[in-house]
RNA sequence: CGGGCUGGCGUAUGACGGUGGUACGACUGCUUUGGGAGCAGUUAGACUGGGUUCAACUCCCAGCAGCCCGACCA
């Protein structure tokens, strides 16, 4: 990708209404732009960001057997209703200009839409286990959108949804998923706490969070020091300092960001849904169900958080929108051009910086600012030598590699 | 949803209640290219609605919006 074609810009300044560092710096590099309070547009870079992580979530989703769907946007009032779910102040209402009532919400959750289309293809113990997942927009009216993308009103999510026979089979399966998210943000450059929590409005029982250390987290977890078991501070008996149950430990109180969690439904939604199988012996009983949900774009912007400098942002090679940025001085393009033909023809996704009405010092602002992994500069001082210069955004030093 | 703060070009600011300026940015052209270049030209602003006043960007009220705190929270 050209800079020069690149329809977006860099800013010089953030937007005086953007506080959260995330906001900040996704906005002047152009990677996002506020609709409105919580309601953020992808540009184009940012886009590219997002579907790494998507392409990652995907991969191991499909590890653990997910099956990628899609369902809709729109859920309608039936579908909520068996579960008590229609009347909950989450959502965002949708109807025409004329309707008396709103017939739908904009989908803040698919567990009832999973479970009633399942039920037309469920029957019989054979038909499990299985698992089915889809990467779309959630909805929520949140009351109070904040810290840029980490909490709106509309927001990327991975929900996947399993299906077994039995609780055993349940917790199998919640097992390797755990596991694949660990995978998921560990591909992403993120340490995930895995959390034990309060199930909310989703089920009666504890469910399980993945939390990122980091000060502008919205949740409180206590966190073994020692063993690393921890607690969410809702559901936590521990204080800061105590000691731990699990290795004794200490506990200590710190701010994280939630960017995952799973939860073990058991027959909540199968039982009100109708959602049942046959065994061996020709006995029907409910589906056991589990659920498990990534807020993607929020796991973007906790990225951006956790690995930044004042110069800009600092991407995992795994997700940034490209891995090399290639500047050209002096107006030497026509050596630049052909190392940037080289670099596409090799699969390097390069993002290259051919504006001519740029000076360098812009040029480099913007390339820490972007982030890219690999700087590639070209100029009349690295051609004397035949050569280009190259450097990693993490690193200081630069170095001249021979063309 | 309760509370607070804020509301003027993209950003930062100046103007006593009396003709809305300036700097940076952005745009156009030319000259430039190793850490946000130079010259010239241009662009663009008072959230909305009421009220007070001879006169409102300025004071008052309401609404709206944004941010922050809290409540809430897959």
């Amino acid at each position: 990708m050209r800079l020069s074609h690149l329809f977006t810009k860099t800013l010089r300044e953030a937007p005086a209404d953007e506080i959260a560092v995330n906001a900040r710096l996704l906005t002047r590099g152009g990677f996002v732009f506020k609709n409105s309070a919580g309601v953020y547009s992808f540009l184009p870079l940012g886009w590219r960001v997002m579907e790494k992580i998507n392409k990652i979530v995907r991969e191991e989703m499909n590890v653990v057997g997910g099956q990628e769907m899609f369902m809709p946007a729109l859920v309608e009032k039936k579908y909520l209703e068996p579960t008590a779910r229609w009347d909950l102040d989450v959502g965002f209402f949708a109807g025409g200009k004329e309707d008396k009532e709103p017939g739908f919400v904009l989908g803040w959750t698919h567990e009832e839409v999973l479970t009633t289309i399942a039920s037309k293809y469920i029957s019989s113990y054979k038909d499990l286990p299985f698992a089915a997942y889809q990467i779309q927009t959630k909805f929520r009216n949140e009351a109070r959108a904040k810290s840029g993308l980490l909490r709106g009103k509309e927001f990327m999510m991975k929900d996947l949804y399993s299906f077994h026979a039995d609780d055993k089979d349940l917790q199998r399966y919640y097992g390797e998923v755990k596991e694949a998210y660990f995978k998921i943000f560990k591909r992403c450059g993120l340490d995930a706490v895995y959390t034990v929590a309060a199930g909310g409005i989703f089920t009666a029982g504890n469910t399980h969070e993945f939390q990122i250390l980091s000060d502008v987290g919205e949740d409180t977890i206590l966190l073994c020091l020692k063993c690393g078991y921890a607690e969410n501070s809702e559901i936590s008996e521990f204080k800061n300092g105590d000691t731990c149950s699990k290795c004794g430990g200490n506990m200590a109180e710190k701010k994280a960001i939630e960017v995952g969690n799973i939860f073990p439904l058991g027959t909540k939604y199968s039982g009100a849904l109708n959602l049942e199988y046959a065994d061996e012996n020709g006995v029907k009983h409910p589906v056991v169900m589990g659920s498990y949900g990534i807020g993607v774009s929020r796991l973007m912007a906790t990225v951006v958080e956790v690995s930044n400098d004042t110069q800009g942002m600092i991407w995992p090679e795994s997700i940034a929108p490209f891995k090399v940025h290639l500047i050209v001085l002096d107006n030497r393009k026509e050596e630049s051009e052909k190392i940037y033909d080289e670099l596409i023809h090799k699969g390097i996704e390069t993002l290259y910086d051919d504006r001519s009405d740029k000076s360098a010092g812009e040029k480099f602002a913007d390339a820490d600012l972007i982030g890219c992994p690999v700087r590639v500069v070209v100029s009349n001082k690295t051609l004397d030598k035949k050569s280009a210069e190259i450097k990693k955004r993490t690193e200081k030093e630069t170095e001249l590699v021979s063309l």
